[in-house]
DNA sequence: TTTTGTGAACTAGTTCACAGCT
DNA sequence: AGCTGTGAACTAGTTCACAAAA
């Protein structure tokens, strides 16, 4: 068991030991943004512990989501944040620079393309896509090209496209994103409203406003009757 | 068990029985947009069954969520399609127009303040809000006014606003949702990466775009070793 | 017969608690 | 002494399977 985790540590990528969960791909991302600000902050170390403390989290969770990827605690120590930092960035995929492409300019197409969150660690939008003539062949405010949706197959391979966010109205969606899959991208954010189909070969994930304005409005409704809270 | 079943239906409202997971309110809000289209369809009556093969979804999973907030489906027939949407609408509290402000007139701001999606099902954005002198006074391209942060207190009480999105940037979300949570507005959907602090008697609902686009990278990343799938 | 509503069985995810390093 | 890594215990969420109703 420790000859195999020292393998695995030696051999860094390369360990999907059985499938991880969303939630716990989730939370690294999370620790990640913490350990970037630990690190700019100039701390050396940091225990799970007091990386617990920092949110809503339990220390031992921590533990058992990083040592699944291996062995990069000291005991007695705590983890090494510039080392961790590293580690995480490794895992996620993001020791690359990550190409996206933004289907639909329309107003929230366009307020994604520009918007510095996606910039900051290490993602690059690299194009707008749409269908309408007087749209193509512009640039939005920061500077990404909009394309012709026609284009997308031959962009994609030029521009060695990694991850598609769609961004048109809930009717083109599924064409859309068909067209996303048929040009090779294995990657797909949705904020379009409802269920999208894509072939297992393709990692979709859904960010759905509607359903997360309900569930706040779900909370008020109850809320007005009382009710007790823990 | 049946009497207070027969109770419970005929006092519709006020049935928080223990604690409703947010899996669960996420599903209801599913169902109903499913239901939304099954009417404009002119479908009469749904089967468990049927609704769940519309999705990826266990048949007894629907109405376990269903069966929670009171008996209402038919046995031997399915549900109502009109009956069930109308219940599931009070259930998540869209019987009554819900006020959205948006904090931060940038581009996201925007775009979501214009985003059709929100009007559809009973939100209304009501207001949006910033700092910047030369936004406020003026109007979202869709017509949302954009006032004075400063004044949040005064417009969420004479607008009646119920939920506020946080659109702004990441260094000021939390002393501007601290804005929100005074003002006494008690739902936020945060657009901001990073975690947000708020008093536990108001429901913070988080979109962390960075977060979603790491786990996608961490996808493609897994993928490049090429593993099995199931 | 069809399909709901639901206890029981199962699966996934979290937290505890402690042996074992440093 | 301090803190990680991890089996064991626990909690939450899902699916099965069937009795009861229309």
């Amino acid at each position: 068991m420790v000859a195999l985790k020292l393998v695995n540590s030696a051999n860094k990528r390369r360990n999907t030991p059985d499938q991880v969960s969303e939630l716990t791909t989730n939370r690294l991302s999370v620790y990640l943004r913490c350990l970037n600000e630990l690190d700019a902050a100039g701390v050396q170390t940091i225990s799970s512990q007091t990386l617990a403390e920092q949110f809503q989290l339990n220390a031992a969770q921590i533990r058992k989501d990083l040592a699944y990827f291996g062995e990069f605690g000291v005991r007695g120590v705590g983890y090494y944040v510039k080392e961790l930092r590293r580690h995480l960035r490794q895992i996620l995929g993001l020791d690359r620079r990550l190409r996206v492409a933004i289907m639909g300019a329309g107003n929230l197409g366009l307020a994604l393309a520009d918007y510095p969150g996606f910039r900051q660690e290490g993602f690059e939008i690299a194009a707008l896509f749409d269908a309408a003539n007087e749209k193509i062949g512009h640039e939005s405010r920061g500077g990404v090209p909009i394309y012709d949706i026609r284009e997308l197959k031959r962009v994609a391979r030029k521009e060695r496209l990694d991850i598609a966010v769609i961004a048109v109205p809930a009717p083109h969606a599924q064409p859309v994103v068909d067209q996303v899959v048929t040009a090779g991208i294995k990657a797909v954010l949705n904020f379009s409203p409802g269920a999208l189909k894509v072939p297992d070969t393709v990692k979709l994930k859904s960010v759905d406003l509607t359903v997360s304005l309900e569930s706040l409005s779900f909370y008020l409704a109850q809320g007005e009757t009382p009710g007790e809270h823990p």
